[in-house]
DNA sequence: TTGAACTTTCAGTATTTAATGAAAACATGA
DNA sequence: TCATGTTTTCATTAAATACTGAAAGTTCAA
């Protein structure tokens, strides 16, 4: 058997384990959340038989999750002199997490998103009366809100951490 | 069978049917987002049977997704004078809609979060050293990142539309 | 090359989530 | 009260998603 853990890891395995629960109720799934916490809070990087050993998951749901995570940039690889296998390492810094979570959420549903409401818009261009029109209308209210948050969003993963708190201090002052 | 389709229905109904597949890959199901959709562009406030029949979908299903979506805010229910049935009606202004749902995600994701950062942190208040504090240290930061979001998140949600646009047309210059 | 260490794939299975439809419950007016 | 129109519930079924484990693939040092 493993050794007793130390204390703090008591609380990292409520987070892993409270942190899997959340991420699938908002569509994430739950080794993916717990992959993600776990390495989150590393203190040195892990490799595979390691997750696998803590979370108690099969080879093949620890790769396909990790290579998930390495997808979006949440984690790296990390390769240590003279070993063949691949450690990970997650992102530790919250604001470059965020960032790089509203990027990639951006790409994933904001972008189709906006596909189908342009196409809707300008299949109903020509629409000048009643019901046609407040559906074309509609659409282009939806897209010109979904183009300014993006715009915004881009603005904001542009700056440093310490600038976008300011301007966000400015606001709730 | 049914009348033709005036021709902007064609696109309501590509808006209608892709809507319901891009929620499915963000954490809503199908129906429910189909059926937002569907009201989202309705010109009158419409019916169950209605709302079966335009989705092809069972009793169960639409009256299931329209209390959740009433539950959600996104929908209300009309009484139509001398009638005994329900009608259904989506909030439309953009802006509504956003806060809308800004909130109840606070409520149902961000809360819950916050949760376990603080019990986590609050573990392990006295750790003084290590990976202990590098623990403690990162659970604190998550906490108040998210409470931070969470503040902002209120206080746009609290802003007209026009100043919350005035105030983001400063940011992006 | 060979074979040991490691990674990836994928068919099969398990689990979770959503949808159906019929029965039960509820409301209303006669 | 009863008959009728309407909504809700829920056991069952269907569909989607996640997970396993073993086999195939890859890499590299000897």
């Amino acid at each position: 058997m493993s050794a007793a853990l130390p204390n703090w890891e008591k609380a990292r395995d409520e987070f892993v384990a409270q942190w899997g629960a959340l991420g699938s109720h908002w569509g994430i799934n739950r080794t993916m959340a717990q992959i993600h916490a776990l390495l989150m809070t590393a203190p040195e990087p892990m490799h595979t038989d390691e997750i696998m050993e803590r979370l108690r998951v099969s080879r093949g749901n620890a790769n396909t999750n990790l290579r998930e995570l390495v997808g979006w940039g949440l984690i790296r690889v990390v390769l240590k002199k003279g070993e063949r296998r691949e450690y990970f390492e997650a992102e530790k810094d919250v604001w470059q997490m965020f960032i790089t979570i509203a990027k990639e959420r951006k790409r994933r549903e904001l972008d189709p998103a906006l596909m189908v409401l342009r196409s809707c818009a300008e299949q109903t261009q020509s629409e000048k009366t009643g019901a046609g029109l407040d559906f074309h209308r509609q659409m282009r209210e939806l897209q010109e809100f979904v183009e300014f948050g993006m715009k915004v969003s881009d603005t904001v993963a542009s700056m440093k951490h310490a600038s976008a708190l300011q301007w966000a201090m400015r606001l709730l002052g």
